[in-house]
Order: structure tokens, then sequence, then C-alpha cells
RNA sequence: GUCCCCAUCGUCUAGCCAGGUCUAGGACACGGGCCUUUCGAGCCCUUGGCCGGGGUUCAAAUCCCCGUGGGGACGCCA
């Protein structure tokens, strides 16, 4: 048919994926499975000095990571420069551009004091298209009719004097030469649209249909950076997200799939998305926001699922719990956890001996001496046959009246001394857990320590 | 400086294109309450917004204009 939808994403590997790349990347795809389409995968490593293969590797494997397959490539522009050179010296020869080591007409926005920038001043020759004088105009699929007036930005350079080719005119090459129909991407390329259109203008192309998301900015209202929060997509593997919250929050930010529903698959996204139906806004990144998404996901897992999830994170720290022990654990902390650090983080207690006491824990339940209570309460753990829930709580109950306290003056000093924490799950819970064995030692732990004046 | 884009609760958004049903709905966060075995979990409740000004119209969050504010681009980076 000829009007198959090919869409891309084409990084620069001059860094890590980043959240604001990865929904450039989903926004592609999930156009790209809406329509039908092939999505295509192009890494944009024309830059020498900055380009390294570990960021390509880390590219990809966000991208696997999150979902996002491809149907083509991944194709390397670093291994295409004899393309570029032939289109680059057809223009020549039809006069469309001429050999400089400076653009003649540099445009209207041009900033002669631009500083920051470095003058290289032993640059050979460059290949620079003589920008036609004229009114570019474009329809944005999400914004609408734009128009730029060409002398705005002047001359625009092809070959680099490296002999590599710069960014609008490989750009363009590979869109066309790869088929691409549609192009989404960041708002920040707006500009280039109009540079781009004259290319294939002037390369005689077809020219595609452009749309350009919205930014996703920081907390501060300036663009997401390191500062503004975890921009690896890598980072937030490692903090414990799950790519499907990722992924479905990713969407939210500047599109919706209907009043009042937040929590969808890709798969029912693709069933509705149009991208006529993207914002024109540009979104703050919530942090919080994805996590409590993340948390909702984590609910949603089987057990099973989480023990193969935590797997990692648990090896990491060199902690090989027994199976069935493990998924009690994760039975327990599902419904409190947001990510899957919390689960080894929080409740570190439940994977090792050396967990942590927090020191307001400490303060509040741990100073004052409770070394009778803590004996009774550990010869009626000895003599409880059954280490079930309700008999825990049976005879910690009675016991506590047989002391003549409240529940709370003996649950809070045991939560602390065998957790080190001050919240948790429900302690009888947490308890049997824990198992008898663990209990009463780490009782007498705690015994011992008030005996030598330690706090913890 | 030049050009481009955008504008609904603190944040993400629904509504806008096809004006009335919007005294503007939801979610996150915040605040409060309940649970009393904690809260980082659960349940419940509250606060909070159409940037401003003109116009068009019987009627404007919705359409038009101006202003203001925010963002982006201006590189032989991508």
């Amino acid at each position: 048919m000829g009007s198959e939808v090919r869409v891309r994403f084409a990084p620069s590997p001059t860094g890590y994926l980043h959240i604001g790349g990865a929904r450039t990347a989903l926004f592609n795809w999930v156009y790209a499975r809406a329509r039908g389409g092939k999505f295509i995968l192009r890494i944009e490593d024309t830059d020498r000095e900055r380009s390294r293969p570990e960021f390509v590797e880390e590219i990809l494997d966000s991208l696997k990571w999150l979902g996002m397959n491809w149907d083509e490539g991944p194709f390397f522009q670093s291994q295409r420069e004899e393309i570029y050179k032939e289109f680059a010296e057809k223009l020549l020869r039809e006069g469309k551009a001429y050999r400089a080591r400076e653009r003649r007409n540099k445009g209207l926005s041009y900033k002669p004091q631009g500083e920051g920038r470095e003058v290289d001043e032993d640059k050979g020759e460059a290949i620079i298209f003589a920008a036609p004088e004229k009114e570019v105009s474009f329809v944005d699929l999400i914004r609408g009719p734009i128009s730029v007036d060409s002398r705005q930005f002047g001359d625009i350079v092809l070959i680099k004097s490296d002999g590599l080719p710069a960014y609008n005119f490989a750009c363009v090459v590979d869109d066309a030469l790869m088929g691409i129909t549609h192009i989404l991407r960041g708002e920040d390329h707006i500009s280039n649209t109009p540079k781009q259109i004259l290319l294939y203008e002037a390369l005689g192309f077809p020219v595609p249909e452009f749309a350009h998301l919205p930014l996703i900015m920081g907390k501060d209202g300036g663009r997401l950076s390191k500062r503004t929060g975890a921009t690896a997509v890598s980072e937030y593997r490692k903090m414990g997200y799950l790519p499907e919250a990722i992924v479905n929050y990713l969407m939210l930010l500047g599109w919706s799939i209907g009043p009042d529903r937040e929590i969808f698959s890709l798969e029912e996204a693709i069933k509705v998305f149009d991208v006529k139906d993207v914002n024109k806004t540009s979104a703050v990144f919530d942090f919080d926001k994805l996590r409590w998404m993340n948390s909702e996901y984590i609910k949603a897992k089987s057990s099973e699922e989480l023990l193969s999830l935590l797997e990692p994170f648990l090896q990491e720290r060199g902690l090989s719990p027994d199976r069935d022990y493990a998924l009690r654990v994760i039975d327990l902390f599902k419904t409190r956890a947001s990510t899957l650090i919390d689960f080894v983080e929080w409740g570190d207690y439940f994977w090792r001996e050396d967990y942590t006491f927090e020191d307001k824990a400490v303060e509040m339940h741990l100073v004052k001496d409770m070394s009778g209570e803590f004996t009774a309460l550990i010869e009626v753990f000895r003599d409880l046959e059954d280490w079930s829930v309700e008999s825990i709580e049976r005879d910690f109950r009675e016991l506590v009246d047989r002391l003549g306290l409240k529940p709370r003056d003996l649950i809070h000093p045991v939560r602390v001394a065998v957790s080190g924490k001050k919240v948790g799950p429900g302690l009888f819970e947490l308890l049997y857990v824990l198992g008898k064995e663990t209990v009463i030692r780490r009782l007498q732990r705690q015994i011992e320590r008030w005996r030598k004046g330690e706090d913890a």
C-alpha cells in the first residue's frame, strides 16, 4: 500500500536514556502500534567527541526494559557517512550548497557575541546549504499551523569540516531514506523543523508529518535535570520502579486515556491513542505521583512475581532467603511498599540480623529498661506450641493483662527490638513471619543491651 | 536581542475543537479525622483553579484580540 506508518526514535548516545527521551520513544512506539506501523531505532552518533558505546548499550537496555521493542535497527549514523556525502555533493552540484569555513548567511537570530561557544580556528571547509529566503509553514499534528521565516535562521551546515554530517542534514537524509512518515519529537525541535523542511524540498524528498511533544519540566519549572530529580531510566530501575508504572506515568504526562482513568496498560492505550489528543502544555514531572503509581503496580502483582523481581535486589545485598519465607515477607509488605527497594530496606530486619535501628524509634521505645517484661514474654513464647498469629496475639495479651500493662506499653518496645523500626506491619503478623526462634533471640539480645547499658 | 510555542486547583489532568447540562469533575500531594498496635498501610472528609483586560453572544473555561506570565530555539551539539 505504501501508506504504512513508519516512526522512529533517534537518540544520540552522549548520555543515558533519560525520562524525557523515554517519553519521546514511548509516544512514537505507541503511535506505531496504534496505527499498525513500524517503529525504527536510529542512533545519532555523529558527535565524535561525546558519543560513547556504553551509552548505546545503556539506551538499548533501558528501551527493552521498558518494553519498547523496535522493528528495524538500530541504525548508526556513524556508519552512513558516504550516504550523507553523496547527497551533500548532489546539492553542491545543483548549486544549492557551497563549501566554506563559515555560513554566509547566519540569520537574523544569530547571536554575534554568543558566549560559551568555542571557536575552532583550525576547522576546514564545511558544506553549507544556501537557504532560500521564504516563509516556511507546516501543520503540526498537535499544535496546528506553525510558520517561520527562513531568514530567521539563515544557511544550514550539511557536512561539518570533520566530514561528518550535521544533525539537521543527517536527520533529513535518514528519515527520508528510511521512509519515516511521522516525526514525533520534543518541542525543543520546533525550530529545527523549518530548516529540515527546506532540506527535504531541496533534496526532492516528500515532507513527513510533524508532531512536537510538550517538554517535561522539573519541580523548579525549568527543564528536567539531575538537579531536579533522577532522570536516567536505569536509575529508576535501580530504585525499584516497575517498567509498567514508569510507562503508565509517562503516558499520563501529556495525554489522557479518558476522564477519571489513570491506571492503564500500554495495550489499552494503543487502542485509543491519537496524537491529536496530546496536550500542548509542558508538564512538571511529579516524583510523588510516580511513586504512588508504582505502589499500585506492586499491589497488583502476585507475591511470586514480586519475588522474582526482588531477586536482583536481594542478591546485590548478598541475601538468599528461603523461598517460602520470602513469599510470606512479601505478602506482609506488599501493601506498604512503594518501590522494590522498600521491601529490602524498610524490611531489612526480615532478611538480616544486622538490621538498622532508627534513632527515633529507639529514643521513643527502648530507653526505658523492660528486661522484666521481655523475660516474661520470652517465657510465654517458649511455651507456645502453636506459633500462629492468633495464639501469639492471645498469649501476648494475656501476659500484658497479667503485668497490669496496656498493650501498647509492650507492643512498641517489642516492635522496635525485633525490627529496629517504629513503623511496620501489624506486630503479631510480623512476629509470626519472623519465627519463634528469631523473635526470642532478638528479645534476648535487647535484654543484653539493657544490661550493658547500651541504647541499641 | 530575534523568532517560535504555551496558559484550568501546589502538581498531573477532564471539560475547549462542535458555547448553555461547569456554583468546573478526577488523581497525586497537603491539611484534618477514623482505625488504636505503629503509619510510611487502609477508610473518610476538607481546602484549593478557569492568568488579566477587552470583545463576539441571550449565554464564554470554551470563540476572537491585546496584555502579562512561563517555556523553547538561536552551534561545524543532537
